[in-house]
DNA sequence: TGTACATCAGTGAACGCGCGTTCACTGATGTAC
DNA sequence: TGTACATCAGTGAACGCGCGTTCACTGATGTAC
């Protein structure tokens, strides 16, 4: 991606901007299924026709929303894990969870679009793999260095591990956690799930009459999902 | 609620019935937002403004809806529980956690309308807190059950409870935890908020490319989520 | 058992509104020589 | 540096469609005496 030339490059780079800006504002505002290419075009003080310069369907902006989203959040954990000193692995690992919470509470509207409900309809085009991947990168991060560092004792169960999971524990390993147990692997998708599990449920009202105390809440559970996956404290 | 009367009554039940069927199905087909009074007034060969008669307003469709959808993944989760031999804790909680799965999976559109994302511009009344209890209530009995029959081990834990959660600890062992620890009080809630963000998960497509064997990895978490409260293997 | 009145279901027209997308066109910006 | 042509941004009209809700009305069902 290579800095824009001419003026009308640069326009363009900037009309993109805005429309997305206006866009996530609406989102914001009233969600996913009343974003409306019209009304866009409208605050924009643009004739709606004029949007398909940029973006040639309203499907084709949502899934630039929603790589924008993934983004978003990736970003601020990735840089709340990278502020930590590196040995601190509880510390990484709590301070990722909560800049992931953060994020999510701040744009609840961006986080429904990428954890909630599917769009009916819609179907997430390849783009949005990678993006999606960068908070799960930063926690498996976590618990590779700890590994390495010899830190990161190993969860004991007695759950036995199913003999149909194989394949896919294979695949997560020389994807991304080399060298890590089948019982490691499995635990560290249980707390990338718990997290976002809890975040939606949090966001989505599922909390209510049940927690009061969210803040508090959510950070004995990034600390139990720490213990669960053998970081040390 | 005693059994209808006249032929008028039986005919109204029987249309309310009719209409929520309808809506159903269109919300498996295209999901919530797409939700239309005129569309079902349509395939029923009537008249738009005549579902007034029945519903006052789309909300009010909607919200019959969400009650009727939590009510229908409590019960088989309820009825899978009630199956199993009282003291077979493992088994109950397996069992109604598969239970809420599989009624998820067949019904999509409508898991998402209670477990996804809020609709905007509707507030969920008070009406439906209670059927949103079910499942927890089937959870936490098993639980409640196994702590009577002195088979539940504590969590072991280094974690610290911060002394903010103290209010909801208390206030929900004295709804439906009595006698429980606080520790396990917690342990309840993060396996309730689990087994849904799971269920989520694979619903809404975060395990494409990450888990293949979902069946196996589901009755997984359900085990280590079994563990984790305490419960005898 | 029959009659008078009240209740209710469903109709059809209307209000006022919104949407995504296409297309021929104008005028400005950029490029090649 | 100037000219000719190509590219692009934005317009405005149109297509074809949908929506929730209200209201006065008709005709059928139910109730009280």
């Amino acid at each position: 991606m290579s800095a824009p030339r001419t003026a009308r490059e640069r326009a363009r780079a900037e009309l993109i901007a805005e429309i997305k800006q206006v866009a996530r504002r609406h989102l914001a505002e009233q969600g996913a299924a009343a974003l409306s290419v019209r009304a866009i075009s409208r605050e924009l003080g643009m004739v709606s026709s004029a949007i398909y310069r940029y973006f040639p369907s309203r499907d084709h902006l949502l899934t630039a929303l929603i790589i924008d989203a993934y983004d978003a959040v990736g970003a601020p954990a990735e840089a709340a894990d990278a502020k930590r000193r590196r040995s601190d692995f509880a510390g990484r690992w709590l301070t990722a969870g909560r800049a992931v919470r953060r994020w999510a509470l701040d744009h609840p509207q961006e986080y429904a679009l990428i954890y909630g409900s599917p769009i009916p309809g819609y179907a997430a085009p390849e783009e949005t793999i990678a993006p999606a991947a960068r908070v799960g990168v930063v926690l498996v991060g976590v618990l590779g260095d700890a590994l390495a560092a010899g830190e990161l004792k190993p969860p004991d169960s007695a759950v036995p591990i199913p003999k149909a999971l194989g394949k896919d524990i294979d695949r997560l390993r020389a994807e991304l956690m080399r060298g890590v147990s089948d019982q490691l692997v499995l635990r560290a998708i249980f707390a990338w799930t718990h997290l976002y599990g809890t975040v939606s449920f949090e966001l989505f009202g599922h909390y209510h009459n049940v927690i009061d105390a969210r803040d508090a809440a959510f950070d004995h559970t990034m600390r139990t999902l720490a213990e669960l996956v053998g970081l040390p404290a």
